[in-house]
DNA sequence: GTCATAGGCAACCTCCTGGTTGCATCTTAC
DNA sequence: GTAAGATGCAACCAGGAGGTTGCCTATGAC
């Protein structure tokens, strides 16, 4: 009886660009890194990669457009930092179409029984 | 004080591809077709898509190398459905991730008024 | 003002990905 | 056993993604 509300499709059209960003390794690594260090420079974000500083700027930028981070040019330096609320979008999404699945095993489950 | 745990990079290398499975718009709405109607044929869901079976064919491999579907095969018929585990790990995981960066701004709001 | 440092832009390359078509294979219905 | 339906496999193609190098611009330190 939980009846989650259905997944509209200019929701799916937001979320799959969302975690197209989460998708590669190298973006997870910055994130993490990001998370675990707080705001950081393109430099010093580079200094621990191992791929160039203009891969990392594409990067950013892709999870820019996604809005998982946020860019402040300060100066001569660029700080990046996340945007922890696109996290819990995402989660949220995912967790409603688990809720979808568990109530069509439900509606089976009765069809079954009647 | 809340300290949440580091995250290693063999965790990153297993999400990656997670996310990934879920960052394309044709299998999130397979993923959606799946939670909405329960357990399916190729046939009945390359049926609603515009693309065709054998594309259809080839994404659910890839959410099945994923871990986000399984695959059973009956009689001629290959029947699909979710697997909601996956979800829920993709979502700790990014709920981790929020969680250091809390911590992260934590510390250094105490290091600024220190 | 000059120089080093931080960053942006553009061109280029390679490989993967999403998609297609064509054909083979396996089941079931009759 | 034969035909039709459901699926798998392989080859092929176009475009985009991740990465690099080279060069230009802007800012801060001195």
């Amino acid at each position: 009886m939980s009846q989650a509300s259905p997944i509209a499709a200019a929701q799916v059209r937001d979320a799959a660009p969302l975690f197209a960003a989460l998708g590669d390794e190298t973006r997870l690594r910055l994130l993490v890194r990001l998370a675990a260090s707080g705001p950081e420079s393109i430099t010093h974000l580079s200094a621990e990669s191992t791929v160039s500083r203009q891969a990392i700027k594409k990067h950013l930028d892709v999870l820019s457009k996604a809005g998982l981070v946020r860019g402040d040019r300060r100066g001569r330096e660029h700080i990046w930092e996340l945007e922890p609320k696109r996290f819990a979008d995402a989660c949220e999404y995912l967790d409603r179409i688990s809720r979808q699945w568990d109530d069509a095993l439900d509606r089976l489950k009765h069809f079954v029984e009647d």
